[in-house]
DNA sequence: GATGAATGAGGGTTCATTCAT
DNA sequence: TATGAATGAACCCTCATTCAT
């Protein structure tokens, strides 16, 4: 709905036309980006929108102008990440290519796209405040992980299909497949300090269990 | 109302010696108790002392008698529950049977000992408040985590030395060995609504992946 | 409901400029108004914000956009009620007139400025409260004691130097010029249901003592 | 009331009858102590019978078999310590010496048994507490004050009448007589840090002004 | 009497939410 | 639309008092 009033010359200090929308939506987004910090680094509970508002550079009503409440802000975080993800999941899966070979890209897509981004601490957000918060787990099994399993499965049936891979396991429970990735996510946000994890290796390794060391 | 049991003369109208103290530690598991049900399910900043209290049918203020705050109640409660398993662990390690069946005796005391009890929660609460605690996230590398490891990688080891694994794929990242159980528990607490995932197959097709299913 | 003054078109509906501001300066010192009531009445820790609050007309959480913390609200109040009074006392040790008729000016200070108003009970408060606050105890000393006791001996010495007054007692404790005054304020906050005092009279005898009756 | 068991032979490990009762009042004792180290260094409001507890070496519950609640507590502490001073002062008054020599005895009594003791703190309490509690001011008034000030006036009447002492401003007010005795007090418990004050000196240049600096 | 564990009312402080400007 | 001062419910923690042992 962009602004109709096409002619208006008396209201000079304001910027063009549109330009009200736009700097809402980036007004919107950058609450948006404070609150993945703020929730990030305190949880839902402890995390104060004072905060948030402060490291979006706006006044803490204005939060209130674009989320009915903390809980609407935190739900729209959680439910806008990831969701694009699953598509490119299933678009790889369509491609004629080895099974090996896409699910290194699938790797590679997830250490790139979610595990060296803010996507990371979504899941992070989505483990740790998913069973307060039925609507997020639901959003969430309904959008991203029924859509991903099910991908998952296409592509393991077809490898088998293929004779790249023998038994159905893996057809049975697609889950082992990214196991790891739920590893290497808890282990960064608790344990890198100690021990650091590298996560591409991990993923390697973990394909050449389930597919076999390539020779 | 005194004491009726008439033959009982050499004993004082009080309890037996150390009711007292006895007493009292009833009185801290009953909070411990009522913490982790209250910690699990509202998280560590929404759980209520108050609640807390009524659950553990004590007065707030009893809390304070055995725990210095909300912050060493919870601490306390995370600390105490999982470090008696990892002493199971390392017993299992010792013991001279072929590599799979330890791995299953593991598999079983997990989903028995953790999974089918309250452990599985505190888990959960670990992933979830470990990155707001660092002491407990950095209690449980020492004591859990990286005994764990250690554990399993002189298992891995062995069962290669054995024969009965090739590659050092798991020597090298033991923590394949383990991510299904956290598949698991993230599952359950977020996605058995809606698609229950029967953790004993699970496990059991992770062992068929890792060492061939049996013939 | 747009402002209806015809005739005021430069100023915007909203009130002149700075009301803002001013109203928040008001608030502040209602808060402080009512905080010596509450403290004065109750003592430092016995008075409860929420009694602040109310006698201010404020909600309790308003105090915290002016004061950190109930301390801070304390010594604040402590802090800027007798400074101003010290000024006053110099000032009237540089004009040139005889050295009893500017004791009488201060006593006349003091009775209208302290004695007549809550600065008695701020005074009142310092001498119950100071040991517990050594902040506001080295506030006052460096502040207003210190000062007013380098104040009275400069106008001691002057009058010795005159010939008004004999022997260099009042120069070596020139607390002894406002004890007095202590004696006014305690008596007043515990004895005057039983045995009023007058002050003014008190000062003037006391003057007599030092100074020699006025023939 | 003396225990009046004279033969109780039959219960050896307690004390010699008396015993019991001498025990309980030391332990009375023993809490009175505690009492005032904790009132004076915290007030009235402050102070935690915990701490008294601990310091007197008994359990909590036994103040409350020797007191009725901490106000009485505090009451008791205060009414007990002062009275036996007043005493002493009309004593002194009786004596047929120079008022002036008689006066140096009642500071000398004042230095040594109120300011070089505990009874400084006591002074300092009713100063600081006396307000809210009317009958501690009530008391002191009828017991120490008002006794006080007329075994002065009769003192200082006697002074003039036998030519000591000319104008009768001491008779009127006695009060400028001790002004100074709360110039040190207070002085001593706030700025003692900052500057200290020798009580002794100051209290012989009071008198000096009072009386003329012997020759 | 003596103990000290247990109680629970009370109060300082925080922070999501509202609303006048 | 944007602001941020103001609100007040909520919650952790303290501590005077009680009472079973």
């Amino acid at each position: 709905m962009p602004n109709p009033q096409g002619n208006q010359p008396l209201i000079p200090p304001r910027p063009r036309p549109g330009a009200r929308a736009a700097k809402a939506a980036a007004r919107r987004d950058a609450i948006l980006t404070a609150a993945l910090d703020e929730f990030s680094a305190k949880g839902f509970a402890s995390a104060r929108l004072d905060d948030v508002a402060q490291r979006a550079g706006v006044a803490k009503g204005t939060i209130y102008l674009h989320f009915r409440d903390k809980e609407a802000l935190f739900q729209e975080l959680i439910r806008s990440t990831l969701v694009p993800l699953v598509g490119r999941l299933e678009t790889i899966g369509e491609i004629d290519l080895p099974t090996r070979t896409l699910v290194e890209r699938i790797v590679d897509v997830f250490v790139d796209e979610v595990f060296g981004t803010r996507r990371k601490d979504v899941i992070r957000l989505i483990i740790a405040e998913g069973p307060r918060f039925p609507q997020i787990a639901e959003f969430h099994y309904r959008e991203v992980v029924s859509r991903a399993i099910t991908a998952l499965r296409g592509l393991m049936r077809r490898a088998i299909e293929r004779g790249e891979l023998s038994g159905d396991i893996l057809v049975r429970f697609p889950q082992l497949v990214v196991a790891p990735v739920l590893v290497a996510i808890i282990w960064s946000g608790l344990f890198d300090r100690f021990e650091s994890l590298d996560v591409r290796s991990l993923m390697r390794a973990h394909l050449d269990l389930l597919f076999g060391e390539p020779s």
